[in-house]
DNA sequence: TGCTTAAGTAAACGGCGGTTTACTTATCTG
DNA sequence: CAGATAAGTAAACCGCCGTTTACTTAAGCA
């Protein structure tokens, strides 16, 4: 389990970074509430104290894991053409060790506290750039256009896990998104 | 604040409806682990010893609270020409104390015995249903299309509000929304 | 009206879990 | 190799909150 059995050496940035991968694994499938602190620095093979003096506390990890998670080139890097494949690529196959910011955010949206941390950051950092990405009068529409397909998507993936998301996407499903997300940027 | 200020008459079907009541709001507004069962009882104006004794302790309300906002109806009732119009009108409009189940399953999404039941009630009286009434090759796409924009909807409506969220639905919106749900029985 | 039973309450209990405190151990520097 | 300091730990702490217990009060019934 724990990631550092082995490798003793104390580096106070490493272990920071290695509290903060499995915050934002744990986060990510057993939601905020349910995530134990002690779960948390179990997967990192440390002492739970570090939590609170390394970020604060439980929500301020959640808002440092939330944010860690938030990549500007998510939005930036996008090709308008290939938007809608692109985006799914992204969604579903994890780049590297990188997250899906979204997944940690709905896992925040049961805690008040939690949720206004996920609220601000989802806000800033996702949808507002988004809707200047996207432009013109009907940013705002297209914005939680995009904002719906993307949640409900993650939603039933790793949050309320259904059959019919269980595994690989089904290949229908998969074009739907597809379409869906390029659709948005097409003006359609 | 409390339903029965002064209306001490004692009728135990009648407080277990208001403790109900008043769970499905709770639970749907600030989540499942957010939701404290004295915040629950202080609407329905009641002892919080009542939620143990009437319903066996707060995730037997959870489950309660979910399969008393399950209506057959939304489903069964469907015509498939206003498939989309229909949908969209209940989801915007709260048919008279009718409460939308999908808030409280997500509300109970950070909470993995939470999540368990509220997967299990999404499955059986939802997806399944759904599946059913769809029908053909397609009826498993075609109702994770459904959740996932019905579900993406909610969450940034009751879970994660935005401000392009707040307030009476944006007309644009709207009319995607519509047409997103006809589509799905429309075979498009 | 008194007796029984159900409805409801007040207050205490207990454990879970985030955090704090006091301590131990490694690393770095002269 | 000291000595100092930062990194990390073990264990206790304590507040929150769901639940239980013991009690009070209202309704039904002869």
């Amino acid at each position: 389990m724990s990631v550092r059995d082995e490798d003793k050496m104390r580096d106070a940035e490493r272990t920071k970074a290695e509290i903060l991968a499995a915050a934002q694994q744990v986060f990510s499938t057993r939601g905020y509430a349910d995530a134990k602190v002690r779960d948390i620095t179990a997967i990192a093979g440390v002492n739970p104290a570090l939590v609170s003096r390394y970020f604060g506390g439980k929500l301020k990890l959640f808002a440092a894991a939330l944010d860690a998670a938030l990549d500007a080139r998510l939005i930036t890097d996008l090709d308008r053409n290939l938007f809608g494949e692109t985006i799914v690529a992204r969604f579903t196959e994890p780049r590297g060790d990188r997250v899906n910011p979204l997944p940690i955010m709905l896992s925040g949206s049961s805690d008040s506290e939690a949720r206004e941390v996920a609220r601000g950051l989802l806000r800033d950092r996702v949808f507002e750039p988004l809707e200047a990405w996207f432009g013109g009068e009907a940013a705002s529409v297209k914005a939680a256009r995009f904002m719906i397909v993307s949640t409900g998507f993650f939603a039933y993936r790793d949050q309320l896990p259904l059959d019919a998301f269980a595994g690989a996407v089904d290949p229908d499903l998969r074009q739907w998104l597809v379409s869906e997300f390029q659709a948005i940027v097409d003006n359609e």
